[in-house]
RNA sequence: GGUGGGGUUCCCGAGUGGUCAAAGGGAUCAGACUGUAAAUCUGACGGUUCGCCUUCGAAGGUUCAAAUCCUUCCCCCACCA
């Protein structure tokens, strides 16, 4: 934990792709040996682009954002690439079928939101190898369709290009087709690797594994138009033991922004990581070294009950998204809401909770008259009232620590009447083992 | 353009006139066991203020009664050209 600024030097060339190997975040590369000759030569200039297709990032995008970091660790100069004019085009790699075009004003804004995000977590003020972001919206507006034409779609084969596995079930599908626009983005991605080549000397780009045919795309292009020779590198999709998707909830996707996921539900989330993912998981999502996880490994193995990975990974990455002060907030909310001491909150703790991120609402005026399966499900506890009703039937249901059960489905009135208010007007209320929201009057 | 097969509740997928809010599986939610794991087991699973109300691509129609039959329309898939 002690880590995070002071690695920089503390670690040497060489060790790079030892490292991002031990830690299965390399899926593919572009000729093993030379490749790592090439980062031992000296400081390198590494990109990874983001598209804009939302307003912020998600911890999906962070496997790549963190070995952006991991190269700048090792002495490197890493470029975050936001793609102002790709997110215009979208990517179709991999994807179903085609996607709704957003307007440039959307992108636009959502470029200026990835931008911020991008930056909390690359060294802009560390010398030599101090990070840049930018825009490739900033080389292709400006450029004429003729000079593209000529200058960059000549370099590409068609006959290549529909090859490229990421495309293939596009143009094999009968259903699906796949538009000249969508079909056209490689080439754009490929321009980029090329034009950070000539603007930054870039020479390496990394991606997602569906990246692959991009980076292949723009590794050609720069061999052709700048007569240099680039690499690329793909780590792989983050997996799940159990099979589900990764990052994805019940309740959604977990975001980088605090705005759309709370500090507290983004811990809560790695938390709740399954025993057999969590080892995983440290080594994508945090700068602890090998020994140390390994050690965690060890002694959690040794140890009986509850492993200490997932509180760790929790730690690590919430510090490592939202801050010391973020993770203290995560902590304040699950040390209230787990330790069972409910009585021991303070009235300025209850109202902190809120701010902290714990879903709350104001009770609604007509409180008094709508049973509980309707105000719970309204505030978002439940998806339906059916959930709530279950949950009394079990008495699964605690407001400020007293169980309700299903006669007190229709007693909103007395139950969140002001003299139970904890401090006159504060409820707590709690649905299951996991769920709660703050009621205030 | 031709021929054939489809569109069912969050997803997959049964269901061919009443016994259908619709089998089965998955997902989800709650409970037990635990460690705010996993696995397993139990219950719920269209909504509901438990009176009812709303579903089977869409709109009409036949019938006491339709997801099931008829008509038109929309969409998808397979093979052929």
């Amino acid at each position: 934990m002690s880590n995070k600024n002071a690695t920089n030097d503390s670690l040497i060339h060489g060790d790079l792709v030892k490292d991002l190997g031990w830690r299965g975040m390399i899926q593919q590369m572009t000729s093993e040996d030379s490749f790592k000759e090439h980062l031992n030569e000296g400081m390198k200039v590494v990109y990874c682009g983001f598209d804009p297709t939302a307003d912020s990032l998600h911890i999906g995008s962070l496997v790549p954002l963190l070995a952006l970091k991991r190269f700048q660790q090792h002495g490197h100069k890493p470029i975050a690439l936001v793609g102002g004019s790709t997110g215009l085009i979208g990517d179709p790699s991999f994807k179903a079928s085609e996607r709704q075009l957003n307007t440039k004003e959307v992108v636009g804004e959502w470029v200026d939101c990835l931008k911020t995000q991008v930056s909390q977590f690359i060294d802009f003020d560390c010398g030599e190898n101090s990070a840049i972001v930018a825009n490739n919206l900033d080389w292709t507006e400006g450029v004429d369709i003729l000079t593209f034409l000529r200058d960059v779609g000549k370099h590409f084969s068609i006959n290549q290009m529909i090859q490229k596995e990421s495309v293939k079930q596009r143009i094999d599908r009968e259903g699906e087709g796949i538009s000249f626009t969508e079909f056209t983005y490689m080439i754009l991605q490929s321009y980029d690797f090329a034009e950070l080549n000539k603007r930054y000397d870039c020479t390496i780009q990394i991606g997602g594994s569906d990246q692959w045919g991009n980076i292949t795309g723009g590794i050609d292009l720069t061999r052709r138009m700048n007569r240099k020779q680039v690499f690329g590198m793909t780590l792989p999709l983050v997996t799940k033991s159990d099979g589900t998707k990764f990052g994805k909830t019940e309740s959604g996707t977990i975001w980088l922004d605090a705005k759309k996921t709370s500090q507290y539900a983004f811990y809560q989330f790695w938390l709740n990581s399954a025993d057999a993912d969590v080892y995983n998981f440290l080594k994508y999502f945090t700068f602890l070294s090998e020994d140390e996880i390994n050690a965690i490994e060890a002694k959690d193995k040794q140890a009986q009950g509850r492993p200490e990975a997932q509180s760790i990974l929790a730690r690590e990455v919430t510090l490592l998204v939202h801050g010391k002060q973020g993770l203290e907030s995560a902590q304040r909310i699950t040390e209230a809401m787990f330790s069972g001491a409910l009585a021991d909150l303070s009235e300025s703790d209850l109202s902190q909770l809120a701010q902290d991120g714990l879903p709350s609402s104001e009770l609604p005026a007509d409180f008094a008259e709508k049973p509980l399966t309707a105000l719970l499900s309204e505030c978002g506890m439940a998806k339906v009232g059916r959930e709530v009703k279950d949950a009394l039937g079990r008495n699964a249901v605690w407001v400020n620590g007293i169980t309700k059960g299903n006669d007190d489905n229709r007693k909103s009135g007395e139950i969140f009447s002001s003299d139970k208010a904890l401090f006159g007007r504060f409820f707590m209320v709690k649905l299951g083992k996991k769920k709660n929201h703050l009621f205030t009057k």
